[in-house]
DNA sequence: ACCGCTACAGTAATCGTTTACCACGTTCCG
DNA sequence: CGGAACGTGGTAAACGATTACTGTAGCGGT
């Protein structure tokens, strides 16, 4: 059943037909009403692909992200899908596991696809493949990691802010010994926020002891074996601030097994205040990085470009900032006290 | 850049073109050759949806969730758009939040998009949403709720299995006042779930006692409001079954916060064993049910589907298992003990 | 030597829309 | 009253592939 069928029976042209579904104001209300009864009545729905063919445009925009069972990201995709839905755009979702040869194909899955922009909410993409998107004019939004160059968004965060307030929060707890557990140092994220980590300590007059930097991964099982490699040493840090909460999820079991209370005996600070945060035992304190607002602005992002068709723009810039959210996870540094009390 | 193009460059039909790049069996090998280094100097992708269109085959599965943002989805989106990937199938995802809008809406767009099946991983579909994919003859693949008919195939999940183990566990242990806290009633899983709980208690010859049974909403909040419903009551249960694994998580929650220790003081066993429930604190004793094998089960039904293009059958069923994993938060009930020992 | 096959490549119709362009009928103004 | 201008709706050419059908060359059998 297709256009022609619905033109036939409300004895009208395709073209009519056409216009009618896209809302075209000129034609006359009579015929319009006809054309709808019949759609209706048949049931019909017109061919996105054909649409798609002719017009140019898919309506699909592409959303990269490294994991999808990262609790971080399904917050991320459900405002990404929700505002999408709501311009009348589709989404092509694409869980890379940080794997190049999935990012590649998802690439040129997209492309084939012909979708109308990509945000990459991962550690980046290798030149070959921006190549390809660049030469095909198709918008990119990144996060912090994207190149400067036409068509092409980023949105910074602003580590630095959530983090100091971190930093001083648990320093204003008396706390000296302040270990950090970083995700993945070849990601530019994980520097960006070890980096800020650094400066904050700096900034309170103290020298981060290298010792309480530990490398972790931004996994439950990466947060459990940094803390483990932390206990093995000899300094013993009364507070640990994590690169991602899911790491501090892992810290946090750890700890149980290891029979340190927290808040009690160890402070612990996340970072990006996943919803599952203020369920953990005791509720986490952590730095927020709002998964809805990056979401709304990646999509904001891409949107602004499709729109724009004049010739290309140099990559605009948003602004993401982090803050501290107080919860129970940290707590006053009581030296030589063992305490387990309530 | 088009066939056409690419015909031109390699002086060859766009026929040739065509059969190449789908591998047809026929062509000269040195033509082939020739093509194919056309095709990869100008860096041709071919269009999706010029292909679908003739084809009449768009390639892609709707998924339906309820709600990405449950740690339950996730991990099935994940295993699904893998498999999709290696058949060549695009997923088009819907997280419909339990809204009847969304749902209509969803399916009005993967209509459009011409999807070639659709997996409905919810608390089902309308009688009118179904008649628009029935007439268009969509294959679909439900969980226990899809209607007996061509094209519809059914994922039964024997909770009964499972509840059971999880039911004896807890008698083995010598519970005897065991609560369940259930799904909202109105859907036929939850009430499926709380049916095999009271059947498999009644088995071990007890009689559940109704004040022990409250309705959740299988969100954390809900597990934490029927665990508040539950202690606000006389008899105190000494062990708890939930519906599902954030349900127990809401009920660890606010046992924590009124003192009551897990397991020493109360058991609880989650239902379907998400990745987190081994990072809770203790690790959580819960009934699995695969989430990889459901939604390897529903990509290969659609597939069957799929393929089989002959007359309509009559609805495949494929059935899930469920099966308890023990981990640490069960413990032997001992009376009058208050002790919270280690 | 001729006929009929086979094997392969090319021609062109087709998928279901959008939209540039054209045709027609009114209206309005000089 | 004639023609420009305008308002509407129809005709048909795209969009970029697939594929049924056609054409031709080469080959073998009689």
């Amino acid at each position: 059943m297709d256009i022609r069928e619905i033109a036939k029976r409300a004895r009208v042209s395709t073209a009519t037909v056409s216009r009618v579904v896209n809302r075209v104001p000129t034609v006359n209300p009579q015929m319009a009403k006809r054309v709808w009864n019949v759609i209706e009545e048949l049931g019909y729905y017109p061919n996105t692909q054909a649409r798609a063919l002719v017009s140019g445009r898919s309506r699909i925009f592409g959303l990269i992200i490294s994991d999808i069972t990262n609790p971080f990201f399904p917050e991320i995709v459900q405002v990404f899908e929700t505002i999408a839905v709501q311009n009348r755009y589709e989404i092509l979702l694409s869980s890379t596991s940080h794997d190049p040869k999935r990012m590649e194909s998802s690439v040129r899955r997209m492309i084939e696809r012909r979708v109308e922009g990509v945000a990459v909410l991962t550690f980046g993409m290798e030149e070959p493949l921006l190549e390809h998107l660049h030469v095909r004019e198709v918008p990119l939004v990144f996060v912090d990691v994207g190149p400067q160059r036409p068509w092409v968004s980023n949105i910074r965060i602003d580590y630095l802010h959530g983090i100091r307030q971190g930093v001083q929060h648990l320093a204003a707890l008396r706390h000296e010994k302040i270990a950090f557990i970083s995700g993945p140092l070849k990601l530019k994220s994980s520097l960006a926020r070890q980096q800020a980590f650094l400066r904050s300590v700096r900034e309170i007059g103290v020298e981060a002891d290298p010792a309480l930097m530990v490398e972790g991964d931004h996994t439950m099982e990466g947060g459990m074996a940094a803390f483990a490699k932390l206990l093995a040493q000899s300094v013993r840090p009364t507070a640990v601030i994590c690169s991602n909460d899911v790491t501090a999820i892992g810290v946090m079991r750890k700890s149980h097994e290891a029979h340190i209370a927290i808040p009690q005996d160890l402070s612990v600070i996340g970072s990006d205040d996943i919803r599952l945060a203020q369920f953990m035992i005791p509720p986490l304190t952590t730095i927020q990085m709002s998964q809805a607002e990056l979401a709304r602005l990646a999509f904001d992002a891409l949107m602004a470009d499709v729109e724009r068709e004049s010739p290309a723009p140099n990559g605009t810039e948003y602004v993401l900032k982090t803050n501290l959210v107080l919860r129970q996870s940290t707590r006053l540094n009581a030296p030589n006290s063992t305490s387990r009390g309530q």
